[in-house]
RNA sequence: GGAGGGGUACCCAAGCGGCCAACGGGGGCAGACUGUAAAUCUGCUGGCUCAUGCCUUCGUAGGUUCGAAUCCUACCCCCUCCA
């Protein structure tokens, strides 16, 4: 791929490349680049809007680069400052560990593990000592650090800045100069920490890395950003009818958002497929094609086709999965109340719920629609109820003894 | 330290003695239409084996009253202005 190729397929998807020349100039030379991406060791438990970045680094890797996947168990012990408006607690060392190590088998599903190389910063930290951490502290000055949007506020607003949140941004630029980066990739919140790495570069002789920032990925309401406390997100290790269904519900802009931060697809093909839809092509289709990648990316070759085989069954054409959630209830009275069963089947918060959702016609038993809120299934049979769309069990209801 | 404003359901926000399980909006859920999309329309959005019934809920704890989210007392917490 010439440098031109590559520089196209990078930009793709990037918020800013920080300085494209600069980038153009280190492809052209035609050695492999050393691409940085540090990773706080605190929240192990990826969603795909943290594989954004991941998956730029798999584009490196595929050009033929070296990919370093940084993990700031130094700094973990300090605590990014960044986007907090108090002061982060910090981690034991012990903590750092334990979570360091839960990275690596997920990442190596989207990573290849031969052009990886995993790091940990307290490597040259560590054994840094408090001479060299003033030298490093001199590179820096109070007026620039507050240059930073949220130390300024805090400044401002009277809030604690301790001193050593001032070292986590000199402390990620350092790993920089240790490693020689020609390239780090980051969030877009983590601009200042990465020009922070290109001063430290410059200034040990170094040329300076390119610094390129990947946008965080909207969640499924196409609103807010992915995050697991707002529940929009879609986790790697869900089942896959859940990551297939969960891609499915992504309205169709957002869905064309996803190809171009989750697809590995080259720019050219996605372009033909924004044609396609707009030369009348049934957007889901292609959506089916978004899911099927992801679905298959995280669960093996072949899952995504299962997933869309079934979600078609299902839901194109009504049937029942396969497989849903086994219930064994006992009937006191020789029946119970259906929306006891459903309450106690856990496909509903409370039987009051319950009562609401047959009110509704959201019910249905053996694909019956049960439109009686007095209703009551007789013990001694196994039913499939549904609630909703999405919701199913296969539940059995004993005579009680 | 002084002055004022405020804490109501998932969020915002009305209510200021009974008609309050508490207006309205957002969000969420369900139904219709669809492509489990979007948009739109409709309904629901404390709990109780459902009942012109009972129980719990308007910052917390007490009190007044036949009756309190609404009045009184104390306490806790938040915000604004001044010093």
């Amino acid at each position: 791929m010439t440098p031109a190729e590559q520089m196209a397929e990078l930009r793709r998807g990037a918020h800013e490349i920080l300085v494209e020349e600069e980038l153009h100039k280190k492809l052209a030379r035609g050695k492999p680049l050393i691409v940085k991406a540090g990773f706080d060791p605190t929240a192990p438990d990826l969603h795909l809007g943290h594989t954004v970045l991941i998956n730029k680094m798999r584009q490196f890797q595929e050009f033929g680069h070296q990919v370093v996947f940084l993990i700031g168990d130094f700094t973990g012990m300090i605590g990014d400052p960044t986007g907090k408006s108090v002061t982060r607690p910090r981690l034991t060392p012990a903590d750092v560990e334990a979570n360091a190590r839960t990275y690596q088998d997920q990442i190596f599903r989207i990573l290849d593990p031969a052009r990886t190389l995993i790091d940990f910063n307290s490597r040259w930290m560590g054994a840094m000592n408090a001479a060299g951490m003033i030298e490093l502290a001199a590179r820096y000055t109070v007026a620039r650090m507050l240059e930073r949007d949220d130390f300024s506020k805090r400044y401002r607003s009277g809030q604690p800045i301790a001193i050593h949140e001032f070292l986590y941004p000199l402390v990620q630029g350092y790993d920089s100069v240790a490693l020689e980066a020609d390239v780090e990739l980051g969030g877009t919140d983590q601009k200042f920490n990465l020009l922070v790495g290109r001063q430290l570069q410059a200034d040990h002789g170094q040329e300076p890395q390119v610094v390129i920032t990947m946008p965080l990925l909207e969640g499924l309401d196409g609103v807010n950003k992915m995050s697991k406390s707002l529940g929009n997100y879609i986790g790697i290790h869900e089942p896959p009818a859940e990551m297939f269904g969960k891609l499915m519900s992504v309205s169709d802009t957002l869905m064309w958002r996803y190809f171009d931060l989750l697809s590995f697809r080259p720019a050219r093909e996605l372009a033909a497929l924004r044609e396609s839809v707009a030369g009348g092509r049934n957007p889901r289709d292609v959506k089916f094609e978004l899911a099927c990648e992801i679905v298959d990316r995280f669960h093996g070759a072949g899952a995504g086709e299962a997933e869309k085989a079934a979600f078609i069954a299902r839901f194109r054409e009504g049937a029942v999965p396969d497989e849903m959630p086994e219930v064994s209830l006992s009937a006191p009275g020789g029946s119970l109340k259906l929306a006891q069963v459903l309450k106690e089947a856990q496909l509903v918060a409370s039987a009051s719920a319950g009562y609401r959702m047959i009110e509704q016609g959201a019910v249905r038993v053996d694909g019956e629609r049960a439109g009686d809120r007095d209703a009551a299934l007789a013990a001694g049979a196994t039913y499939v109820v549904q609630v909703g769309k999405r919701a199913f069990a296969r539940i059995t209801i004993a005579v009680a003894s």
